[in-house]
DNA sequence: TTTAAATAGGATAAAAACATCCGAAATAAA
DNA sequence: TTTATTTCGGATGTTTTTATCCTATTTAAA
């Protein structure tokens, strides 16, 4: 569904929320402890969300990985996907045809796409903070 | 969300069936043809999915893929793609996490959820038939 | 029985995704 | 001003997915 380098970018942000919303900075090496993640890997991934405006970076001493909190509650997950991931899974055929469209569908058009819009519904209505909530409270987790 | 074999592979199997309904067997070629797929990539999927016993094939001069007229109403589209990307996306969690269920959820769980089951659904009562009636009355295409 | 036409399957190659490493640049504090 | 700490970014390596090629095997028909 979605590639390995956008699931650790949600999982990320997700725990970077958590931890601005305390007003803590983290590091690649905290998060990618926290959500079980290759270090530099996920540090490549969260320059990925700074350059899409999604978190901020501050570099030096003390710095790490934050977002403010006022986008806390305004960023959808389907920026995250969006920018990791591309439009693919928002707009893209099943089948992966590049043409597919309502006036020539292919033949899993119909049935693709009201599962697809569900989806793309889910993803652009839920926000960070409603994620990084349930973290914070103990009904979700990143890792057993 | 499906990888390109399983895209291939659904097509293959929804123009065999197209084909199998007025008695003709088709081959590789012709398929891949029909389909927009590389040839030999497509015959390795064709394997898999006789191997899965979904289609059938038929060695030796005039041979071919085919797949009884009886199995085209009963073949869902959900045992195509069982039977070449495995079951992550009917049971997978959407951020990864091997353990992630609904006593130890992940952040992202109750929506995916929703979304998932919907797509499992649908592909488990889509049938070949419907896919293939679609083609032969023009409704729906394979290709540009 | 021979031949031509098919699928089967192993070996290999190319591309993409996933991942690591290391030095450069920035910055806060000593 | 120096040092320690941190992100940034390029180079590189590994694994998986996608794709090709070639030979073996099967089988219908001549």
């Amino acid at each position: 569904m979605f590639s390995k380098a956008c699931e650790y970018g949600i999982k990320a942000s997700i725990f970077i929320a958590v931890n601005s919303s305390q007003n803590r900075r983290v590091n690649p090496k905290e998060i990618a402890k926290e959500i079980n993640s290759p270090q530099a890997f996920t540090a490549k991934i969260l320059q990925d969300l700074v350059r899409h405006n999604i978190i901020k970076s501050v570099k030096g001493a003390h710095g790490g990985f934050e977002i403010e909190k006022e986008k806390i509650a305004s960023v959808k997950l389907s920026q995250i996907v969006n920018a990791i991931d591309g439009d693919a899974i928002f707009n893209g055929c099943g089948l992966g045809m590049e043409t597919c469209n309502a006036k020539r569908p292919c033949p899993m058009h119909d049935k693709f796409k009201v599962v697809r819009d569900e989806l793309k519904h889910m993803l652009e209505h839920t926000t960070l903070e409603e994620l990084a909530f349930s973290v914070q409270t103990g009904e979700t987790f990143f890792r057993v």
